[in-house]
DNA sequence: AGCACGCCGACT
DNA sequence: GTCGGCGTGCTC
């Protein structure tokens, strides 16, 4: 007799393997082995979850073993969510296991551990445990039996009582009521008195907050077209992405409101991501008072268990909206109607470590493949989506004005040519002091990002940069010398301006951390406050410094981009941005984009109350198209430009870029890594014609990061197939020594 | 990533 | 003479 059919299947490892794993089902696990779930696998030595991908009736190569356990009862993905999965592995150039990993919540996976320990004669002994494995919470159940006559004395039987009146109640609960009563309880159930059970609990983020009840607001004319035409494709039932292009306080969030509103009336869900978890607490809750449906909020300031049991809500389908950041793309929702990309143009949506994904251009497939509404909005898009916008790959949808009548802010530019390198120049010294005997709150904007040392000129302003990549060159003291980190121009310090023959240069890009020093020296009696990503951190130190800002407790609020973003400061009349330079000379071909961005949102924060507000913008290029355009709040003009720079130099959209890293301890091993790298891809690229700019390699701007040394070769090529089978090659031929680490970074965001 | 195998320096 | 350094290679 034939033996049965061998139960074989395919198991992706989350580990940074190439390829999947293929092992035999035993008879007891057929059943119940499933695609979705996770399994417990031999790996080489050791115990691993891997994530079951289907069934596979190829021949395996030689032997297989065995899966030893599955883990789940339901699968944790759907065979749509991993065709999401395979697509990011294979658009990233990621192993699929560690996609799924990522995917899924966090601390849910086991993994065999050794840990050594005596046995009886003394002699230690590895011993392998499994580790990890994030569970559901319980909590206990107390139900009185009515039946049973056994009555305990005191405390216990007046818990019993109220037990009897109430019905059954959770040991929380009880606690809450009786204080301490732990050995009542186990009295009662050990006399018959009660029964005990467990209940499945979910860790809530947001417990016990009421919100109120919000009725949607009236829409202004560009507002209810918009909705007419996001409503229009709602119906329709099939992808339609649209950018939302809306000025500050323009109203964005009123339009997702009713759009999600149409969307669950159809018995659709939606996701809304935001760029900051920061954001996350005040627009969860205007959702929440808009909406009465379950809303889950997915993002990394959430413990494993919160973002497990929010993530179990979404996947039973007890939530209908989903917010969150970055990873709350990732949401099992089903059923999407829509997905909101709040400020799309914001970096946070790339990840820039493990599996680097950007959550804003994964929103179109996502929303390609469940058929819905993607809403990308921003005031101010990048130009890569106005771009789109503008051939009509994206619907344009316009919000030209503020809904309430507010003034734009009174925005001066102040040269600081000429100027011995003043941290603060007379004008902006002189509007502080006013403000400050005003009564009013001053924001103080900076860039501590600029470590990258650059050459610029202290009479015309002029910045030294590539000729080639036109991006600014970064001084490198060990050589001497001023180097392109895109192509590895090189060049040796001017003696003169190049532009202006002014012997006036300086290296720029020091830290700016002693501003606050000064600005206490100008004002001793001013409150000053620093807000960044060290003084801010742990929970709550971003919330406290806004309750400052908010209380009034604070005069003068120094910070980075992150208290641009979002919030209104009505007590705010004075701001001032102190590196509009740093930001623009970054050694980054976005840097223009981002400039303006950052502008454009700090003017955004002054005046919002009922004062007006000024700005004032200190620069040694005052003539930049980035900072002139802002200051015009002149969104179109700025594209013009910028659009036209990426053309001539041939940056997104006009080409597509991909990354590779080669991070090393040894300097000599990544260097020749890099290098072995450089001439494989040349060596494809000519073999296969694909038209794909091989550039470098160079070393990293930042030089040594924990401890490593680390070289770049920059990709750029015209059509993203050819750019992606050029990686698909090498990444097949290319091997490196494991002390060397590589990873490849697709449509990077940040190069440094 | 881990974990084992394998080939060269300072120690009981 | 060994213990242990981490380079290299493999994991269905």
């Amino acid at each position: 007799m034939q033996t049965a059919r061998q139960h074989i299947v395919e198991v992706a490892i989350p580990l940074p393997l190439e390829g999947s794993f293929h092992y035999l089902v035993p008879e007891r696990l057929s059943s119940v082995a499933v695609a979705g779930k996770r399994v417990l696998v031999p790996f080489g030595r050791r115990k691993v979850t891997g994530y079951l991908l289907g069934d596979d009736d190829h021949p395996g190569v030689g032997e297989l073993k065995e899966v030893l356990d599955v883990l789940d009862e339901e699968p944790l993905f759907t065979p749509s969510e991993l065709d999401f999965y395979r697509f990011i592995a294979g658009y990233y150039l990621h192993p699929l296991g560690e996609v799924i990993k990522m995917a899924l919540p966090a601390g849910i996976n086991v993994v065999s551990r050794y840990r050594c320990e005596e046995s009886e004669d003394g002699t230690p002994v590895l011993k392998e445990y499994l580790a990890g494995g994030k569970s559901v919470r319980t909590e206990r159940i107390y139900t009185a039996d009515p039946e049973c006559a056994a009555r305990p004395r005191g405390k216990g039987l007046e818990i019993l009582e109220y037990l009897l009146d109430a019905g059954p109640c959770s040991g929380p609960e009880l606690r809450e009521r009786f204080g301490g009563c732990t050995a009542q309880l186990a009295r009662l159930v050990e006399l018959g008195a009660a029964r005990l059970s467990q209940r499945e609990v979910y860790r809530d983020p947001f417990k016990a907050q009421s919100f109120g009840h919000d009725a949607p607001l009236p829409l202004n004319q560009a507002q209810g077209e918009a909705l007419a035409r996001l409503t229009a494709a709602l119906s329709a039932g099939s992808f339609a992405p649209f950018l939302l292009h809306g000025v500050t306080g323009s109203g964005k969030t009123e339009v997702y409101l009713q759009t999600i509103a149409i969307a669950l009336a159809a018995g659709k869900t939606a996701l809304v991501l935001v760029p900051e978890i920061a954001l996350t607490p005040q627009l969860v809750g205007r959702f929440k008072r808009r909406f009465d449906c379950g809303i889950a909020v997915l993002h990394s300031g959430l413990s494993d268990g919160e973002r497990y049991d929010e993530w179990r809500r979404i996947r039973r389908g007890e939530a209908s909206i989903v917010i969150g950041a970055r990873s709350a793309l990732f949401a099992p929702l089903q059923g999407v109607g829509v997905i909101v990309v709040d400020e799309e143009h914001e970096g946070s949506y790339k990840q820039s470590e493990g599996v680097r994904y950007n959550a804003r251009d994964l929103s179109l497939v996502r929303g390609k493949q469940a058929g819905a509404v993607v809403i990308l909005g921003s005031a101010t898009p990048l130009v890569t989506s106005y771009h789109a916008a503008m051939q009509g790959r994206l619907g344009y949808l316009h919000l030209p004005d503020r809904v309430r009548e507010l003034p734009m802010p009174q925005t001066t530019m102040l040269d600081a040519r000429n100027q011995k390198g003043e941290t603060f120049l007379p004008e902006l010294v002189e509007a502080m002091g006013e403000n400050l005997d005003a009564g009013g709150q001053t924001l103080l904007f900076l860039n501590r990002r600029g470590f990258a040392t650059y050459l610029v000129c202290e009479t015309c302003g002029h910045v030294l940069r590539c000729p080639n990549c036109a991006v600014t060159l970064t001084f490198h003291r060990i050589k001497g010398k001023h180097v392109c980190h895109y192509c590895d121009f090189t060049m040796l310090p001017p003696a003169s301006c190049p532009d202006c023959k002014s012997g006036a240069i300086t290296l720029l890009g020091r830290g700016t951390e002693r501003v606050e020093d000064q600005v206490q020296k100008l004002f001793p009696d001013a409150r000053v406050s620093r807000m960044d990503r060290d003084s801010t951190k742990g929970k709550g130190g971003h919330a406290r410094v806004l309750k400052e800002l908010e209380d009034g407790t604070v005069d003068i609020l120094i910070g980075t981009q992150m208290i641009a973003k979002g919030h209104d400061f009505p007590g705010v009349t004075l701001v001032g941005v102190l590196s509009a330079d740093a930001s623009l000379n970054l050694p980054d071909f976005r840097s223009a984009e981002r400039t303006f961005q950052l502008v454009t949102q700090v003017m955004g924060r002054a005046g919002r109350g009922d004062k007006p507000g000024r700005v004032f913008v200190q620069t040694l290029a005052p003539g930049h198209y980035a900072l002139t355009h802002a200051v015009a709040h002149d969104y179109e003009a700025f594209y013009r430009e910028e659009i036209a720079f990426r053309e001539e130099v041939g940056y997104p959209p006009f080409a597509h870029l991909a990354a590779l890293t080669f991070s090393a301890v040894a300097a000599r091993q990544g260097e020749s890594a890099a290098d072995e790298a450089a001439a494989l891809l040349r060596k494809i690229k000519r073999e296969t014609r694909l038209r794909v700019e091989v550039l470098g390699p160079v070393t990293a701007p930042l030089g040594k990061v924990r401890g490593r040394f680390r070289w770049q070769i920059l990709l750029k090529g015209v059509e993203r197939a050819d750019l992606h089978r050029l990686l698909f090659h090498f990444r097949g031929g290319f091997s490196h020594p494991s002390t060397v680490r590589l990873t490849i970074d697709v449509d990077p965001v940040d190069m440094l």
